[in-house]
DNA sequence: GTGGTCTAGACCACC
DNA sequence: GTGGTCTAGACCACT
């Protein structure tokens, strides 16, 4: 099950972070359709946040399709966002986990190889903009988020 | 001179996302000691965010003690977080940008990647919480953010 | 301005009433792109229904793609419902208002009258499946509403 | 038999709208008083809803006066709220049938249509007020619904 | 002064 | 016992 973890004070709205790490998962294969979201209470308490923030979340997920909220029974995955190439075992995966472990022996913090990830995505795309869209077709979602930038 | 790009709509506030472009700007080394950020007129033209909204950000970082706001001339960074390992050059770089490049091609999205990346890190660090803290001594901040989880 | 009117008692959530008539106005073309919705304190005093219960609208319709909300200055129309067929000179129209006005004439009240609409567009719409799509092409809205039946 | 249509997702509550497809089946004269509803199993087999929100929303039209529950035997209609106007070969409900045709022809949706008609009802209804009362003597029900306006 | 988040708690809808 | 709605009020983000 999965299980949110909330911080407070870094100015992003609770509800957000759930969705963000929501997502995440279901990107990562760890969320898959039929799968159960932890209810609201067992939520609130992990996190000591408010049933209605969590539950907002929620709705926010079922709104963009990726839930889906049955009364008395729980909330339920409806879409996956897994990447083959995503997966445990892939060559990527293992690459990207052995590129970090040394990143993070070099003494980069969390925090530099999270910078360095964003900076070298757009660098790539923006030498990329003309030969192919970011999306995968059948993707797409309403009021998708826009990416960020150095 | 960093250019700021703020997503309205992904419910993370204007004045956060200043704040984490810059700092990711400074990790980089994009930004160094003593470089002036546009001031906040500027960033208005380029954002259509309002000024009290940039001058919040600023304040913040000021706070952190990052830059400083010196009135009249505008405002300057004060503090530096490169790291030498995130350098143009370095080796981790050149392997990174390839494997996003890899990455992209493979077909996995800006957001894939992010969730990818991420789940390295909390893999790693729950392996290694008991060799080392990620964080170089000195190197403590206000406002620090916690980390979060899959 | 758009004037909502909350029937408290009909078992509908608030803000589904607020979104139905809202959603309604655009069609009508009574609402147009650029135009402001009330704001929430003035549906507040209109309605005495809860601000965050009328925000709760607002949301789901800015998730919809319908409006945009603007922190400091109101909720905007973003798009358009309107039909030319449903203009207020339209044939269409002045042949209904007609057949409204005999209806009512004959007895008929308005429950009676929606029921017969009803009951003519199920009629219609079981004849006519195989024929054409009752979407609009371009109206697409995420998690739209299915039809009902009698 | 009426054949009830549950539309989850709407935001109306599923019993509500069990009672509203009953009543138009009564207006429209295709339930007759002595007509039986159709057991909660089976509507439970054809909705996937809940018995215990199938026998609440019968209870509701038994307390309206609509129907009467006899233990063992089942749900019976017991008051028409037919309208010799609204039969299925009065010129009326022809001529209705005739421009809803019209109307889906001419690229109106379903949604359009209804809204329509709401809009010439309320029409109709504010320059009507002074000279007669819509409801027909003897019509009262409890829980009657106010009208709603664009 | 606008909308936005979050809390807290009451009550309802559904299983 | 699950999610859903609504209220009330505090505080924040933004113009």
């Amino acid at each position: 099950m999965i299980d949110y973890r909330i911080d407070r004070g870094s100015g992003v709205p609770a509800y957000v972070q759930i969705v963000e790490q929501t997502e995440r998962a279901l990107r990562m294969g760890i969320l898959k359709v039929g799968d159960k979201l932890p209810t609201a209470k067992q939520v609130v308490a992990a996190t000591a946040i408010n049933p209605n923030t969590v539950l907002r979340a929620y709705r926010d997920m079922e709104q963009a399709g990726l839930v889906e909220l049955r009364r008395g029974l729980g909330t339920f995955v409806t879409r996956s966002l897994a990447r083959p190439a995503a997966e445990d075992d892939a060559p990527l995966r293992r690459e990207l986990t052995d590129w970090v472990a040394r990143a993070r022996t070099a003494g980069l913090e969390r925090a530099d190889v999270l910078a360095l990830v964003t900076t070298a995505l757009d660098t790539y795309d923006n030498e990329h903009v003309h030969e192919q869209d970011s999306r995968t077709p059948g993707d797409r979602e309403p009021n998708k988020k826009k990416e960020e930038d150095v």
